[in-house]
DNA sequence: CTGCTATTTAGTAATTATTCCTAACAAGGA
DNA sequence: TCCTTGTTAGGAATAATTACTAAATAGCAG
């Protein structure tokens, strides 16, 4: 799949982001695969065509993009492992703002397997819901700034 | 809530682990605590009791108990972030193996966060389903070996 | 109870992913 | 065309984690 240089100038120019030839490079790379890279590994896609772009770049880019709401991490998380005692089947609520964690369980929940349609020739495991959002005391905090 | 120094000792005999005082505090911290705690804390807590314990031996002692099944991470992911230039709703089925992630599209996913229960209090502003398996090109790895 | 062995621990160094800082650069409006 | 501000490149800094190694010790065999 491609996606043309006007469809990514039109997406920037809605977002108030300059167009640059960096910029432009980096996000065709993301949206013409499916293959959720790393930006290690966009670096080195664009280096071929931008030999002198800096990993920086990258780096920047990709955070400008999201906070833009062009591009979305896939694991909100890379920083700093969080562990559980809990190994029984469970999900979780994820304070964006507080990184919070908090436990749900829902035997609903631990069914989804059966009842989404699942690629047969993956061997699914187990699985895990985030909801991600606010919790109660940073709910608080954000009325009083 | 407490957890008894027999009741870890028989869950570490149960794996073939031996019993030491470090790795009974390490597990004793993070079985007694729903925050989901990151090495970095728990060794802060263990610190107290012992105070020459090393990070590294926090580091250590949960990647056994991980390998043993008395412990899990909650975000499987805390290495390199993945990104994504799809940021319409969507689910991932994540190879443990190579990890590869593969998109889902499933409408009854989308809708969970209305059919579980979650607590009122906690503000939900999005969700996201992974699961977690073996993707088919490592099914055929796994079999040569 | 004693000695042996393999596992575990602590300490240090190395690695990896990411962010910070700064000066040069360039997109796009005036 | 010029200016302003956002963007880029490069180098240094930071944070989380892993690698390496020697000393310590749990738990088994005798």
């Amino acid at each position: 799949m491609t996606i043309s240089q006007d469809t990514i100038r039109s997406k920037f120019k809605a977002c108030g982001l300059k167009v640059t030839p960096q910029r432009t490079a980096i996000y065709k790379a993301l949206a013409e695969t499916t293959s959720h890279p790393t930006a290690e590994t966009l670096f080195q896609h664009v280096s071929q065509e931008y030999p002198m772009i800096s990993l920086n770049t990258v780096y920047y880019t990709l955070s400008t993009l999201k906070d833009a709401g062009l591009l979305k991490e896939v694991n909100y998380w890379h920083d700093g492992a969080r562990f559980d005692a809990n190994v029984a089947p469970h999900h979780h609520l994820i304070c964006l703002e507080c990184r919070a964690i908090f436990d749900i369980e829902d035997r609903a929940l631990n069914q989804i397997q059966y009842k989404a349609k699942l690629p047969k020739n993956f061997q699914v495991l187990s699985h895990q819901v985030e909801f991600y959002g606010c919790c109660k005391s940073c709910q608080k905090t954000k009325i009083r700034k």
